[in-house]
DNA sequence: CTGAGATAGTATCAAGTGATATTATATTTA
DNA sequence: TAAATATAATATCACTTGATACTATCTCAG
């Protein structure tokens, strides 16, 4: 009937499934589907900064840091000083990781293939569409997140964090 | 140019957006969505054991696990003894949880109001299709691991699981 | 120029998740 | 029917993640 009620849950569910097959394809990269996106990013954008880059994929800064911790180890990424601001760090792909990023365009393409198979140019280019629409509600939301609050008829305990 | 480059993280942001957003309106429930989800699900199938909330869930039983012990402190959720299997328990739904069911109504509404904004039943309709037919696909590269996976041209080292 | 506040990066802490192991009980097999 | 195996729920462990606090540095008002 109103198959509309498990947007929610078929996008939690859908996200999930997608990670967990990414990353068993990714095990021999030793990269998680977040590295990735952070190596994919700044391979595009050499020289930002650590905060840019964070805005750029969509994470907190911290998370960045401690990804960004383990690609450094691993000899991916560098992070030299900012000659401009002592606070900040330039970011920059070693040459040492062109092979990986060749990995992540092959595997991503392959999950997309994966995920999107049956689905012709049309209807792939709808799904982006209308994805693309449904984030930038999420983000409006986001900018003004009392306009719209429901409150509940009765008030309840105020918990710091469930589950 | 290649929007659906994109797939996989937009994807991934979406869902961590939608999440953020329903548990900032759900604060005052100090329920997350995964304990509304298994509530919500609970709800339509009373009796069942903790394996089949999982599965209807699609989380773990470990998870499951947690998140009823939290429900059933709060006095939500009943876990009572399976008079067939001595192992399992069966779960209800108290009545004093009914409340709380109809604002995760109310709440899953707004979300999905919010979340679809700006799009007409026929695309609402379109999207859902589109991602049941995804997650499809997914579920299924689940079912046959080996086949498709891409070997890198170069074995890089494996580690237990990066960051 | 100087002090107040903003900002970049990072450490620390609290919480959630999944994998694996464990325990009690069921089911199947020989 | 006794032994082997499977299963439901749970404990434990390892790993992420985000929130908050902290430090060094920058910027701007006066």
């Amino acid at each position: 009937m109103d198959r509309i009620r498990n947007f929610g849950f078929i996008l939690k569910n859908l996200e999930r499934l997608y990670t967990k097959r990414f990353e068993m394809l990714a095990q021999e990269l030793s990269l998680t589907l977040a590295q990735c996106k952070a190596l994919f990013n700044l391979a595009r954008n050499q020289g930002i900064s650590q905060k840019r880059l964070a805005e750029i994929c969509e994470i907190e800064p911290m998370t960045l840091v401690r990804i960004l911790d383990r690609m450094e180890a691993d000899g991916w990424v560098e992070r030299r000083p900012d000659p401009n601001d002592r606070r900040a760090r330039t970011l920059y792909v070693t040459s040492g990781a062109t092979p990986i990023l060749e990995q992540i365009d092959k595997l991503s393409a392959q999950m997309r293939a994966e995920a999107l198979a049956g689905l012709n140019a049309e209807q792939r280019n709808q799904l982006m569409g209308l994805l693309e629409h449904v984030y930038q509600n999420l983000v409006s939301t986001k900018v003004e997140p009392l306009a719209a609050a429901a409150r509940p008829a009765t008030a309840l305990p105020i918990r710091k964090k469930a589950q």
